[in-house]
DNA sequence: GTCATCGATGCACACGTGTGCAACGGCGGG
DNA sequence: CCCGCCGTTGCACACGTGTGCATCGATGAC
């Protein structure tokens, strides 16, 4: 109705602060403002301390948008992951988020769906916003996801997958795996039991191939069965055809923890096996309920937070060196022993 | 080494692909190349097929960052929430980053702390970011979050609360509360158990309440135990106390899954009970392991999907229309009946 | 044929910040 | 006293985009 308002029909924002007005509240060029808040800026301690009060008084912001639109960056960090609600992914990403917003980044959650035009949409998302990196926390996203990220200088770090041409960082499998097998044969335990899943991430592959490997180098026979998925419904179906297998394996296996609930409780509740009696079994990855009374499943432990500390050294060094050859690390899944299987002395 | 070289000694950017290149391929302005992007600008349509055919081949993707400076609002949402990898939460934090992603939004992961601190830090880092919204998902901001938030503009939608001055979404956590205790006296149980936690949201404040009231207004008893925390330890520990009391409750009501599991551990194999035979239970959540085989919990069911669906509402209405009155809007709770306690005709 | 109308287009400014470069002032050595 | 050095400061440009305003050309009505 005013003529003010009648002067700026379509800019009606309120006066943002910024830099500028800081500088005029603190009697200092907008640059000495700008250096205030840059560490290791060429500035006196006397004209920060003011630039940094005056910044409190007016409750100034620096303005990231405007900070990464320069140096061509923004502090975004994509977390890709798919189910990030299940089991250890959960945890992992969780401790990634917090990692991350410690070391002053700030975490993306990408949920994608299971399609690859719904990763490349994320994918789009994030170098429109040009985001520092792309963490694959779980998926095996197609070869140009990887080309497309190097292209546009994202940093990228793929979790749970041994990839060559990228950093990488995962548990060492394997080891845990044979380690598995070799446990259950030296328990006198020789008709066992792998349960994996079609749904298969390549961590999962490893775990299963180890084993059966392991196995056969022991002597031992493997049926092996995979649920559709790596949960506790899959769990369950394997383990009704598992159970099945005449004679019955003495010993099973689980790539997963999920998978390792659903074949106790298809043991106990309908073939009427007692664990670890009539079968033992060990899982992966330790999760909380793995220690659950209902439970007690000897697993072999991530620990979230350790491996999110590494993916963040990861990214330290990448950022530091950009030239860096390709950085692999595996951490190795040491067994958590309880009522499941326990291997004896 | 070059001529080239030495007259950009500090800038060895590799000129990336801006609008500007993009508008010289497709040989129009750069402005048409902005309202190309831009939907229902002013430009034909022949041109913008020319400019998207050229951003085509050039990998071309719009800055973000620049247009969020412009606009003063990027598309980032931040999620807040402590200790994300847990029960409902898990869910629905993932739940509404998928339903973010599909609103164009982009979903960040604000894992914080316990600490005031923590939460702080948070919040400077998304209004640098200049963040659209901010979703309280769980934990209690205290007021100064709430004034921050407002002053700068932000959207603030909190879940799990009735804060009446500000958008809020949260479950019939009263009504639900009181249903339990109806079927409870109705099956003809009369000494109930009600196990909560000291670490308490206002949602689980609701629950406790509105049992503790629905049970004396039913002539029944309620002994009453807190967990540290909501979760499987504290459900052990409660229940500890809670199967000591003479003479024992007949049925508990948790205001939580995890909180049940660990009553229902205890009961079976520390206080030698059967459930639902000696002691019925009744959960709050509907998390995917209260179907699982050992624990089939009778749960009020809170759909993630539903939840933050409806979240995802509240924010367009608000985007759309920032004067609005806040909103508040509660979601019902329909009670899944499993074998831990069925209420039978 | 002339004029009004309207969609399409280009120009130029604005958003808020980092930083190279030059200038300035204080200080110590000769 | 003079000169060189160095820490500090301010100026001005750059980053990539949205959009108001003016211009232009085509089209339709008379």
């Amino acid at each position: 109705m005013t003529e003010e308002d009648e002067s700026r029909p379509a800019r009606q924002r309120p006066a943002r602060v910024n830099a500028q007005r800081v500088s005029e509240h603190a009697g200092v060029s907008r640059s000495a403002v700008s250096r205030a808040f840059t560490p290791g800026a060429s500035i006196a301690e006397v004209t920060r301390a003011r630039v940094l009060r005056a910044a409190e008084e007016l409750g100034y912001q620096v303005n990231d948008l405007a900070r990464g639109l320069i140096s061509d960056r923004s502090r975004l960090v994509g977390l890709v992951v798919t189910r990030p609600e299940e089991g250890f992914r959960a945890h992992l990403t969780a401790a990634l988020a917090k990692a991350l917003i410690g070391r002053g980044s700030v975490p993306v959650m990408i949920n994608t769906g299971e399609t690859e035009a719904d990763l490349g949409a994320a994918q789009r998302m994030l170098i429109g916003h040009r985001a520092e990196a792309t963490v694959i926390v779980s998926g095996t996203p197609p070869r140009s996801f990887q080309d497309l990220a190097r292209r546009d200088g994202q940093t990228l770090l793929i979790l749970g997958r041994a990839e060559p041409d990228a950093d990488h960082l995962l548990a060492d499998n394997a080891a845990a795996a044979a380690q598995a097998a070799a446990l259950f044969v030296g328990r006198g335990l020789r008709r066992l039991g792998l349960v994996g899943a079609h749904a298969a991430t390549p961590s999962v592959l490893e775990r299963e191939t180890a084993f059966r490997e392991a196995a056969a180098r022991l002597g031992a026979s493997v049926a092996w069965e995979r649920g559709a998925d790596s949960d506790y419904a899959g769990g369950l179906a394997a383990a009704r055809r598992l159970l099945a297998v005449r004679p019955r394996p003495e010993a099973v296996f689980c790539i997963n923890d999920p998978l390792a609930f659903g074949v106790m409780d298809h043991a106990r509740s309908e073939a009427g096996l007692a664990v670890p009696g009539d079968l033992a079994v060990i899982g992966f990855d330790d999760v909380p309920q793995a220690a659950w009374r209902a439970y007690g499943l000897t697993s072999f432990r991530q620990d979230p937070a350790a491996m999110a500390a590494e993916a963040v050294r990861i990214l330290d060094l990448r950022r530091a060196e950009p030239e860096h050859p390709p950085v692999g690390r595996r951490l190795s899944a040491p067994l958590v022993v309880r009522s499941s299987f326990e291997p004896g002395s």
